[in-house]
DNA sequence: CGAATGCGTAACACGGTGGTTACGCTTTCC
DNA sequence: GGAAAGCGTAACCACCGTGTTACGCATTCG
């Protein structure tokens, strides 16, 4: 979902489509882009659930979700909302730091990779 | 500045960094990947402004920059505040970028299909 | 019914992104 | 001073994402 708005068109669709609903047509008018190159664009916002469409016809409408951005602000709160490092016994992990190292090597790689997995 | 969060390497970073600084050495022994892969995400994360980094000694510590993720916030939040499009007169907002025939036959359109819908 | 409209998909080209190894520059330790 | 440590950069390569054109499918119009 974070993907969706890395790219500037997309990011651009987005705020086209902020406070009304349009046809894919439309929106395709209002880039220099190909109308494929948009219709793909509107498809990976369609599938990071950022937009809903809605057929009307033969037009296809488009949509904020507005759920799913309160989600992403969500996720980017606890960054926002992060404590200074300064309040913290950072001391203390530099202490530690080179035991952590030393054991990290030995058996971290394949935790790692299960973990993510 | 949001194609920075794009990447799920970094996002694990910036998780990391969320309530302590951390060394590059430190971070990259996390990650089953080589560290000059890290560092590169390090600098893209470092160019974007999201973390700031601290030389100290032949160590660089990184640490988040709270500030910038409120402006990606605050970006986001015009589209979680957006009005839901059925209280719109869209209409008359979008009749700018259409011709009046090409409107015509989108709003009989829309017309028909909702009455049975 | 046949033509036009609206929009998505397929196939392809290409530049950017993210991975790797090799290397160099400081700083620290003995 | 020389070796090791910490970390970034350079060069290279593979792949993914985004652009294009050609095409197909449904819906609407005359």
């Amino acid at each position: 979902m974070a993907a969706a708005i890395a790219d500037p068109v997309r990011r651009e669709i987005l705020v086209m489509l902020r406070d009304q609903r349009l046809p894919a047509g439309e929106i395709a008018d209002r880039f220099v882009i190909s109308r494929p190159a948009v219709s793909r664009h509107l498809r990976v916002l369609r599938e990071s659930g950022l937009v809903r469409d809605t057929l009307v016809g033969r037009q296809r409408f488009y949509e904020l979700d507005a759920s799913r951005f309160a989600d992403l602000i969500e996720w980017l709160d606890q960054f926002a909302r992060a404590t200074s490092w300064e309040r913290r016994l950072d001391a203390l992990e530099t202490e530690v730091y080179r035991t952590r190292r030393e054991r990290r090597r030995r058996d971290t790689a394949e935790q790692r990779q299960e973990k993510t997995a």
